[in-house]
DNA sequence: GTCTCAATTGAACAAATGATCATGTATCGA
DNA sequence: TCGATACATGATCATTTGTTCAATTGAGAC
């Protein structure tokens, strides 16, 4: 018995092993699925999905993105701590406020290019 | 007196109302933001990432993508599962075998652009 | 019929997640 | 200095999520 396994499973017999070979190719390294899987996950929740759309182009203090999104300052401000880790946000002190804003230019076209897909 | 607040906390007195107004422009209706997370969740893990990956223009049955990404059959049934329910994917049943195909034309391009962020 | 294989399904479980509350820090005005 | 504000942070809690295991279905082989 021939041995078709693959690098994936250890010891998996590949029923179309050529078109699973094909398909190991199409599978991207570690670290880019990690990267992906990162942004997919964070737009994967409504809430972070607002708070990209009402800082995409434009500053916004806390308060005011609680406001918009329907959540606590504080619930808020715990998402802005995750976006601004992922480096998604650039933020400005200002007396007692700081102002976030968007800081990647793909987020908005992958935003853009879900919207095409919701509408079939 | 009639409500103007469209999204967000009722209420809310905003720091700066001329950019909170633009802003509430932004967010899409709660359909289309419930529709965007469900797909971006769907791409937020990275086993439904792979398979997504090697079911791209290609069908394989159920062992070989169970092979390819590293999980039971049993697991990788349950998310094509979910992923057919979505109708993302289409099935052909063929003896005791059953071979899926990605059947979204937009799957790829989201992580084509999500491929683009990741390698900034 | 029986046996095996591919896939599905259901239950159970640990781990991760998002929100809330309470508290802490820093800034400004009175 | 006192109080109010804007925000940040830590702890907690209820859900949700992804995986595994066991049991089941269905189709071909014998």
């Amino acid at each position: 018995m021939r041995d078709h396994s693959l690098p994936g499973t250890p010891g998996t017999v590949f029923i179309r092993r050529r078109a699973a070979e094909d398909a190991r190719k199409a599978i991207h390294g570690s670290a880019t699925l990690q990267g992906l899987s990162e942004i997919f996950k964070m737009l994967g929740d409504e809430t972070r999905l607002k708070i990209c759309l009402v800082l995409a182009r434009r500053e916004l203090c806390v308060n005011d993105v609680a406001g918009l999104v329907g959540l606590s300052e504080s619930g808020v401000s715990h998402q802005l701590r995750i976006m601004k880790a992922m480096r998604l946000v650039k933020y400005r002190k200002e007396g007692k406020m700081t102002f976030y804003m968007l800081d990647d230019d793909h987020i908005e076209d992958l935003i853009r290019l879900g919207v095409r897909h919701v509408s079939e």
